[in-house]
DNA sequence: GTGGTCTAGACCACC
DNA sequence: GTGGTCTAGACCACC
């Protein structure tokens, strides 16, 4: 759950965004329950009140819901995990097309410069 | 040139980046005069505080300079398409990684998705 | 005895009104023993001290009254049943009139627009 | 514009509501700027943050729409109006009905009580 | 302890 | 001036 506190991004939706990441990496399950408010508050060195608004934002996107009193939980769906993961990669890979199109850089050099990468990391990692 | 109002991303940035690209994609060419602050902020509907401040930012990042009384110019200088076209690649490429690596996707998924979107667009667009 | 936890009405308030409804509807009687608080709160999943603050309430308003060691029981007033309910419907019918007078809605409008509503569940229910 | 600061419901949501109305009644007209954050802060005795909360809520509903930096708006959008009223007017009507089953009353008797505290209003009023 | 609402007030990007 | 985000901290219903 690593925080950017310079982006211009919200902290609020990069705290979505990580939960989001978290579940689908396998390291939330459907039916967890998440840090209460004043937890994840203090993990994050957040005011409780930003942690409430990515709370709210994830409820209302159907990703967790609150039993008063009990906490917050991730929805007991099967297939939501499915459902968050490929929207995330389909999110990141037309926003990455669409940035390479902005550069005039056409499918065949987009999958080279991919692939270049890739494996350029495989053997510098 | 379109600029996203909603997004967190500073509008300045968004108009630094749009130049860029509009580089690397040949509708701008090293040593073109880019319109002036007022015509940018008309064009734009943007305020010429804004036009400034990425203009301010070009300047800095020896993308543009300015010749007193006569306007600013793309710097004529012909390493800059390339340099520029590279180092944005690599950040959007970077990035996407970086994001699917987030999802737990690893190399060969992360190039099956890109390759399966591409040819997705192919047919469709 | 259905609660909506999520609803800006405290719980303990729809507790007392579900056991009104109850009374009405002739599911309850005068005279009846209604549950005990560990009872209650067992059915309802809810806490001892959500039920008990009900069950306070409806003394104070002599829907309820209690025996020492022997319960809680319905008011054995021939009267209350007719009272309880006109009470209710009236509340109800006025604050029906009145969002549809804060909609602009008048009169006959009204009118037509609960008609239709009736005969549309009709032929669908 | 009379909020209940002692009701349950939200201050936020009463505002929603409120804006909705006046919409409805035709105290707005679709395009209509709304008060800025503070204008309506001072006016209505709430916090900033509170009003901040309902034109967020009306956002996401769809009701408005914020230009950065000149204040928010009323979708210009001709269907809302007419929309919003029959959402509002359905929510009422159904929930009028289901009190009154809820007490045991059925059709004929829901539609003579309303008709007896109209033309009773008619009268009085 | 748990989340929900609200106040008070700061700082920011943009107009 | 305009809305967006964030902090700090209060109070509430419910567990």
């Amino acid at each position: 759950m690593q925080l950017n506190f310079n982006s211009p991004k919200p902290i609020y939706l990069q705290m979505v965004d990580e939960t989001k990441k978290a579940l689908v990496r396998g390291e939330l399950a459907p039916g967890d329950k998440i840090p209460s408010l004043k937890e994840r508050a203090q993990m994050s060195n957040v005011n409780p009140n930003t942690v409430q608004r990515a709370y709210q934002e994830m409820e209302r996107e159907g990703l967790t819901e609150t039993l008063r009193g009990q906490g917050t939980f991730i929805k007991n769906d099967p297939a939501l995990l499915l459902h968050i993961r490929s929207e995330m990669a389909q999110t990141a890979v037309l926003h990455f097309i669409e940035e390479m199109r902005g550069l005039g850089i056409e499918a065949q050099e987009i999958e080279r410069i991919l692939r270049d990468q890739l494996s350029k990391e495989k053997k510098e990692g």
